[in-house]
RNA sequence: GGCCCGUUCGUCUAGGGGUUAGGACGCAAGAUUUUCAUUCUUGUAACACGGGUUCGAUUCCCGUACGGGCUACCA
């Protein structure tokens, strides 16, 4: 049988980097297996499902190269992927769990559980609705028949919930945790179907996964302990024989203090931990890894390793590579904290080792976000010139204004330390230098300048920092010959100019 | 509180009954460089604790501590 795997989050707004991870774990195993990598979106909670969200999942993945075999915009036989599109089945089957008595009728409101609920936590407790006290609630299992046909008929909410039987043990062989078992007498009877006609989560999981034949879920470890009420589920509905493998993953930590990664840890710690920028009210109000000027590549290759590992030492790994070595058996089991320094590190690698070209659109968008429209060609310079020292894509702009824009500010204390009586004559010659120049380019600047640094003994610590400040403005930058050939001949002379202009005035 | 899961350098991790416990990020030092960065070299630093089992345990078992998850008509 191929393996068919599923993501599914929930569209209740914007998706972090571990349901990321999830994506990813799924879509490698997909591949790896010659499997089917499918998106299917739950939106059974209508309360807090938030517009936009969807699409944002689906740009995310995009973006990644995550892209799903079937999904609600590429269907396959298995449709529709949107939950709320499959009510139907999901009554189908919840009326079958109520015929075969596996599933009753619960009429209590939320109000008079959440009392129950108190007064059980007032005791050090935990309410459980089960097998202990479900013949004193108010349920089709303590009334009549005519009592519930009546109760229904006259339109009274309801809820229906699994029968889960006392004294059984549940347990199943986890891939990345091994054996996992629970004892039904901690288990409630879940909800299956809600007052709103809508399935919970663990009824539409079970459906969908069996009527998609998924023959691996792979999900965060939030879902451990519910998978026992998905086993009962299976079993109830006499589905044994189609129970799916599990892999729990561990869960993604935040990088300092208690819990795992939430939403609002990227502003807290200043770093995102979303893939895109999400927008609310027309605003970003939270920045994605793509708009801090991270690598797709590289964002994905932060996160395999958070969790997995390969067999060997290499960490750089292509998609292809990770694809070629993975396997869910060499998932971790404990939760991974986030590093904010490695993800940038990897992007510094990604961006250094990407050929040139493939940085061209994304340093393009980022120069014409600042008003600056360069040739090609002049991009690619830029890239050459400054790839090694950038981590992020706005450093391209970020490091290098100077480049595109008059100096606002000189390094003044280096400017006063170095300038000096001899300076201003000797800058002048170095203009004529440059204007002499022919063909201007790097190695033939640097060879001008240093032959005319000979014989007219002039040392490197007096030239070099001079230079360096008029054409830039700072002490440090990348090579100064590479700079003097980006900036041209003429704006070279004009900035070395109007250096001395300023110094000569400052003497006056 | 109850149930489930976990614990190797600060972080991500490899390993596994006898190893100088390996790699990466970070940090530090040195080299290279016209500067800063890159790069290179070196260094730094870990088997949570207590009992077993064993000739021997970081590795297996049991406890404890700590951490995480779940405990909703949320997913």
């Amino acid at each position: 049988m191929s393996v068919r795997v599923r993501f599914a989050p929930s569209p209740t707004g914007a998706l972090h980097i571990g349901g990321i991870r999830t994506a990813l774990y799924n879509f490698l195993f997909a591949k790896k297996m010659g499997g089917t990598f499918i998106l299917r979106i739950e939106d059974t909670d209508r309360g807090r499902h938030v517009s936009g969200a969807e699409a944002y999942i689906t740009d995310s993945l995009e973006w990644l190269g995550l892209t799903p075999n079937e999904s609600s915009t590429n269907p396959g036989a298995f449709g529709p992927y949107r939950q709320s599109e499959r009510l139907d089945i999901y009554r189908t089957y919840a009326d079958r769990l109520i015929s075969s008595g596996r599933a009753y009728y619960a009429f209590d409101k939320p109000e008079q559980l959440d009392v129950l609920r108190k007064e059980a936590e007032g005791k050090g407790g935990a309410f459980l609705y089960g097998a202990l006290n479900r013949d004193s609630l108010d349920n089709s299992l303590n009334i009549t028949e005519d009592e519930l046909h009546s109760r229904l008929e006259t339109g009274e909410t309801y809820t229906i919930r699994l029968k889960v039987m006392p004294d059984d043990i549940i347990s199943f062989e986890d891939i990345v945790r091994g054996e996992v078992s629970f004892n039904s007498n901690d288990l409630d009877d879940k909800i299956l179907i809600k007052a709103d006609g809508f399935p919970t989560y663990h009824m539409a999981n079970v459906i969908d996964d069996y009527s998609m034949q998924i023959t691996h879920v792979i999900r965060g470890e939030e879902w451990l302990s519910s998978t026992a009420h998905h086993l009962l589920l299976y079993h109830a509905l006499g589905l044994e024989n189609s129970i799916p493998r599990f892999a729990h993953l561990p869960l993604i930590l935040k990088p300092s203090g208690n819990g795992k990664l939430s939403k609002r840890d990227g502003q807290k710690f200043g770093f995102p931990v979303f893939p895109i920028s999400w927008y609310e009210d027309g605003k970003e109000s939270f920045e994605g890894f793509r708009e801090a000027g991270f690598l797709p590549q590289a964002l994905l290759n932060f996160l395999v390793l958070l969790g997995w590992h390969p067999e060997g030492d290499q960490e750089i790994l292509t998609i292809d590579n990770m694809i070629a070595q993975f396997s869910l058996e060499r998932i971790g089991k404990s939760g991974a904290r986030f590093d904010y320094d490695k993800a940038k590190w990897f992007n510094h690698q990604y961006i250094v080792h990407s050929p040139t070209d493939a940085l061209l659109p994304e340093v393009s968008a980022e120069l014409s976000k600042h008003g600056i429209q360069l040739t090609q060609k002049q991009v690619v310079d830029l890239i050459e010139l400054m790839k090694e020292r950038c981590t992020v894509i706005g450093d391209f702009h970020q490091q290098c204004g100077y480049l595109f824009a008059p100096i606002q500010d000189f390094d003044e204390i280096m400017l006063n330390k170095k300038w000096t009586d001899h300076s201003e004559a000797m800058m002048t010659t170095v203009i004529e230098l440059i204007d002499s120049i022919l063909p201007f380019e790097a190695s033939e600047i640097e060879a001008q300048i240093k032959s005319h640094m000979e014989m007219n003994a002039i040392s490197p610590g007096n030239l070099f920092p001079l230079l360096r400040i008029a054409l830039t403005g700072t002490t440090k930058g990348p090579d100064l010959f590479k700079t003097i050939a980006f900036l041209g001949k003429e704006e070279s002379s004009s900035r070395i100019n109007h250096l001395i202009t300023i110094k000569t005035i400052a003497n006056e």
